[in-house]
DNA sequence: AGGGGTGATTGACATATATCAATCCAGGGC
DNA sequence: GCCCTGGATTGATATATGTCAATCACCCCT
């Protein structure tokens, strides 16, 4: 593991608060690696062997059934992934891909769980990660039974607007199809939902996104906290 | 609290582990209380005062927006409910409501939050908790973008049939309407996607249901642990 | 036994979403 | 500059799902 990488993460909540002996026996294991695009690092029902964290670039959590394939949720800088799959000991339920070069740390479960056991300050922290994920899962379910695909898409904009400083112009940092995959419908789809805010003042190009009417977009998409904000 | 009800709890996974005196600590402040079917517990974006436990009887997690309703979950006895909000101090991201007659356990979630500080195997308890009510609700994203309605039906007779048994005639614990929301669809459709399981060898009369084709029900669910297995 | 109420079912229809095929468009390699 | 490719878009159509209204079936109550 480079030196360089160890700063970066000790601050990342997870580790932030845990002892100093502990940081380093959860580190002197791991590795660091820099992927290319399109590189499958996990799949779905194999054994959990690492925790992940994102360090640079982005990974897609995906899943399969039947044939079909749906993206979960896309990961970046800073972000965990297979943390309770690491805690269980149990088979991942989710693939993950990286999406573009991304540099990603991996730390063996095996080890996760031993700190875990010794530190309590690094339990903790686990415990609000994964309280945090569980909601965020949640989120993404009453979206999905709550809401059309239309509503999802202009809460998805708003959200992203509001990340990105709250401009009203601003660039998507994902591939459409990606976009309409995390949103639960088909490219196409996404297309037609697209041209159906113009009326909303939404115009879309490329990765551009321009809202000028942000109170009739608002009158749609009704975000709440409780559905929208990662936080809280 | 009823000295009857401490033991009960006590064999409890998330309780089973950790120390006497934590336990007594956990349990001084408690509550606990019988309520009428229908009666609103828990109400969605409320601060989290109580961690939930169902003693007997059972409860629905539901989810409101825009006027629309869907049934996140239900529980039965022994389920714990707003683990994640308790930990967190975080508002209530669902409203919780009894279907039945139902005993219910509440321990303040500060005395929660306090002795998740100072008992060890308590939180380790806790982050398995977590992790598998994380797990369970991927696996319910997974079913609900990856397959259709009759799909979703198919794979719950299946994981039901098993759940009671394994015979070819079971019955299920759960209003037909309520199902509906649970799989994700309204109770018109339910009653079409029964019909259309009918050549799979599926019969439902009231709450009694039948698989007489077991193999060709499972063609077409195609059940997979990743999906379907609440353990694992 | 009769009535009232609630949930289930059915049919007709509307809407949402997916599928398929064709085309468009922009970026990269040569 | 030109071709090639992959993603985006569009149109036509099919399928899935929701909505509304009517009816049915059952249970409970008296």
């Amino acid at each position: 593991m480079r030196n360089t990488d160890i700063p970066a993460i000790r601050t990342l909540p997870l580790f932030k608060e845990m002892a100093d002996g502990s940081f380093a026996e959860l580190v002197r294991g791991a590795y660091v690696q820099t992927f290319p695009q399109n590189m499958e690092l996990i799949l779905e029902g194999d054994p959990c062997d690492f925790l992940h964290i994102v360090v640079d670039g982005s990974v897609e959590l995906l899943a399969n059934w039947g044939g079909r394939e749906t993206t979960m949720t896309i990961l970046r800088e800073g972000a965990t992934f297979i943390l309770a799959a690491a805690i269980r000991d149990a088979p991942n339920l989710m693939s993950a891909r990286t999406l573009e070069r991304t540099r990603v740390i991996m730390l063996p479960a095996e080890d996760v769980r031993q700190v875990f056991e010794i530190d309590h300050a690094f339990a903790r922290a686990v415990v609000m990660e994964l309280a945090y994920c569980y909601r965020g899962v949640i989120k993404s379910v009453k979206g999905l039974k709550l809401r059309t695909s239309i509503e999802r898409l202009a809460n998805y904009l708003l959200k992203w607007q509001k990340k990105t400083g709250g401009n009203a112009t601003f660039t998507l940092t994902i591939e459409k199809r990606r976009l309409a995959s995390v949103l639960g419908m088909t490219p196409e789809n996404l297309s037609r939902a697209i041209k159906s805010l113009r009326p909303y003042g939404v115009s879309i190009d490329g990765q551009v996104v321009e809202i000028s009417k942000p109170d009739d977009l608002k009158r749609l998409a009704k975000p709440t906290p409780l559905i929208d904000d990662p936080r809280s």
